[in-house]
DNA sequence: GGTTAAGCGAGACGGTACGTCCGGTCTTATT
DNA sequence: AATAAGACCGGACGTACCGTCTCGCTTAACC
C-alpha cells in the first residue's frame, strides 16, 4: 500500500451519545430532524440556520435536538454526511479521460447548491472544533480520498505514473485547487482548467497561456 | 503585462458612509474601535465576536459602530486590512531560495494566530456577501497577488521560466495549497513541502515519495 | 351536638385512582414517593418542588407518580396529611392552663419548618382547586377542629362558658389569628399573646396595652 | 401616639433600579407592562401568569420586564399596589355603624376578583421572600392599617373604648379573621359576622349562637 | 464668539434565538 | 400488569445580542 499515512482513520465517535446505558432513540424522529436540517441549510445557509427553525420544521422539541447533537455544527455535519456523495473513478483505459472525469465530479459536487452554501461555513466551524473536524474528515473526506488514491494506484500499476510518485500530494493538489477556486473564489472550474490539471499530473507540464 | 485579467480591481467601496454631507468622524474613535475589534477577534474568534463587546471594549456607543460599518463582517475586514501584511519577494539571483522564501512568508502569515482564527470564519462570511468579498480581494489579496506575479515576471525575464508560462495558475497553485493545508487541514507547511512546490514550479517535476 | 354545621364532612376522594379495575399498587413504592415528597418540600419549598425531582429521589418513574396522584398539589397534600399532627387538649381542670396549652400546640405546629414552608404555598394552590381544598379540610383541619370544639364543649359543661357561646366562632378566632400571625406576618405567637386570647375567650376581656 | 410599634415603616426600596447612573425608564412602557400584568393576573391567576404572556400582551420585549423587576412576584406586587384601595373610615358619630362599615370595606376588597385570586398566591410568594414581603406591607398594608388605628384612636378619644385598649390587637383581629374567612376558607363575611365582630370590639361580648 | 448641527456615550427598547428545565404522555423492557 | 427508565413535544424560563431609537453632552464649523 502506498498511502497508509491516513493516520487519522479513527473510528467515528459520532452519534453514540456518550452514556453507557444505550438510550433508545426514535429513528423516525432522527430522520425528520436531519431532513429538516438539510432543507433549511440549502434554503438559507448555515449561518441563518436556527435550532428553533429546525425543530419547528421537523415538528420536534428543541430539547430532542440538543439531546442527540452537541452543536449546530454537529447536526449539520451529520445531515450533510448522510447525503454527501462518494464518487467513483472511471476506468476506461484512457488516463486523460478518466482523470478529467474524476476531477470534474469533485468540482461538480463542490458546485452543487447545498454544498456550495454550507461547506465554507461549516469549514469555519470546523476550524475551531477539532473533534468535529475529525468527524468531517472521516465521514466525508476520507472515503473519497481513498477512491482518488486507489485511482492513482491504478495509474502507477499501468505505468502511467512513476512508482515513486507522491500520490498524496496529487490528491491534495486536486482538492486544494478545486476547493479554493469554487468555494473561496466562486469561480467555475471549467474543462480547460481540468485539462491543465490532468496535464500537470500525467505529463508534469505546467499550463501555458493561450496567447 | 502578463496578468491583466485582474478585472475585479474595483475601487474600494469601504468606509465611505454613504451620506452626502461630509460627516466629521473622530479619527481617535475609529482607531479605538478597530483596535478593540482586532483584540477581540484574536482572543475569541470571529463567531464569538459581538458588536456590544467591541463597543464596550472601545468605550464607544453601539450606534457609533453601526454608523460607520454596515456589518460585523465589514468591521472585521476593515480591522484586518489595517494590519494585513504585504510581503515582498527577495531577489538574490537564486530562484530556488527566492521562491521558497516567498512561499514561506505566505504560509507564515496564514499560520499567525489572528489570521488563522479569523480568516476561515471571514471567508464563510464572504461566501454569502459578494461586495464584502470584493473588498477583501482588493485590500488584502490583490496587493500580494501583484507581488507574486511581479516575482514570476522577473523569473521569466531571467529565463528561469518559459515566457508563456501561465503565472496566474502558479499564483493560484501556491495560494490554494497553502490555504488548504494551513487553514482547512490545520497542517503545517514545512520546508520539505515548500521545496516540493518550488521544484514543481521551477522544474515541472512532481514530488516523489522519500521511501 | 353543638357544631354540626360541619357539612363539608365529605368522605375522602383521595388516592383512589379512579379506575374501576382495582389496580394493585405497590405499597413500598407509594411510601418511597411520599417520603421523597416530604423531604423535598421541607428542603426546597412547594414551589421549587418538581415531579421529576421526586421521581428521581424516590427511584421511581414519573409515570408512576402521575398514575396515582392527579397533581403536584394532591401529592403534597397526601404527603403532609400522613404526618400532620392531631393535637389533644389537656384536661387539668384549670381552663386557663388547658386553653393556653391548646393554642400553643396549634401555634407550634404552624411554626414547624415543614408546615411553615409548605402550607402558605399549598393554601395558594387550594384557593384555585376546590376539590383539593375539601380534601385538605377533611384530612388535616377537621380532626383538629373537632378536638377544639370538644374542648369548648367541656368548658360549657363545666360552666366556664355560657351554654349559647358560639364556639365555632371561637375556633375560627384562634385559627385565624394564629395562622395570620405565624404564616402571613411571620411573627411568633408568644405566651403573652396566647394569654390575651385565653383571656378574651374565657373572660370576654379584650387585651390592654402594658403601658 | 398609641401605635408607634410600626417599626417596619421602612422606606420603599422598590423600583429604584440600583445603579447610580439613573437609568431612564420609559413611563409609557412601564404603564403598558403593569396594565397587562393586572389584566392577566385577574384573568388567569398568579400561578398561570407568564412573563412571556405579559410581554406579548404589553407589546414589549421580555428583557424590558426583567430589566425593571426582579421577579414575577415583584412585578405583580407593583401592579397590584398601583390599584390597591386605601379605605377611609366614616365618622358619623355612631360607632357601631362606622365600625361595621369599615370592616365591610375591608371584606369587600378581599372579595373583589382581582385580589381574591392574586393575594393568596402572592402571599405564598411573600412567605419565601422577605424583601418582597416588606414591600407589600409598606405599600398595601401599612396605609390601611394606619387608617384603622386612627379610627380606633378616635373611638378612644370619644370614650367609646378604654384608653389602654390594645388597638393593634384589634386591627390584627379584624384583618386576620376577614383574611382567613374570605381568602382561605372562601366563605363570605356577611352582616351578621360583621356585627359579631363590632360587638366583640365595642362591648367585649363574644357572639352567641342564634338557636 | 456664539450658535448650531454633528458626533458621540450611554443605554432603553422590541425582537429573535439561545440552551435549559420541567410538565405530562407514551413506549419499551424488566420483574 | 405495574414498574423504571427515559424519549418525546411543547411551553416557559432567564440571558445574550441584535439593530434602532432617544437622550444629553461635547465639540467643531459656519455664521
Amino acid at each position: 500500500m502506498r498511502y497508509m499515512s491516513l493516520k487519522r482513520m479513527t473510528e467515528s465517535t459520532n452519534p453514540q451519545p456518550s452514556a453507557g446505558a444505550a438510550r433508545r432513540r426514535n429513528p423516525d424522529t432522527q430522520k425528520r430532524i436531519l431532513e429538516a436540517t438539510l432543507q433549511l441549510v440549502s434554503d438559507r445557509g448555515y449561518s441563518r440556520l436556527t435550532i428553533e427553525g429546525i425543530a419547528a420544521r421537523a415538528g420536534v422539541g428543541k430539547a430532542t435536538i440538543y439531546r442527540w447533537w452537541a452543536s449546530k455544527g454537529a447536526l449539520v455535519l451529520d445531515a450533510l454526511a448522510q447525503v454527501f456523495p462518494t464518487f467513483t473513478a472511471p476506468d476506461t483505459g484512457d488516463p486523460d479521460h478518466d482523470l478529467t472525469t474524476l476531477i470534474d465530479s469533485v468540482a461538480a459536487t463542490m458546485n452543487e447548491g447545498t454544498y456550495a452554501i454550507s461547506i465554507p461555513q461549516l469549514a469555519a466551524e470546523l476550524s475551531s472544533d477539532p473533534e468535529l473536524a475529525d468527524e468531517f474528515f472521516v465521514r466525508c473526506v476520507l472515503p473519497n480520498r481513498i477512491t482518488v488514491l486507489h485511482f492513482f494506484d491504478r495509474l502507477i500499476d499501468a505505468g502511467t505514473l512513476d512508482a515513486d510518485t507522491d500520490i498524496e500530494f496529487l490528491a491534495d493538489l486536486i482538492v486544494s485547487i478545486v476547493f479554493f477556486k469554487t468555494l473561496i473564489l466562486h469561480r467555475p472550474v471549467g474543462t480547460s482548467y481540468t485539462g491543465d490539471l490532468a496535464n500537470l499530473i500525467l505529463r508534469e507540464r505546467l499550463p501555458r497561456t493561450s496567447g
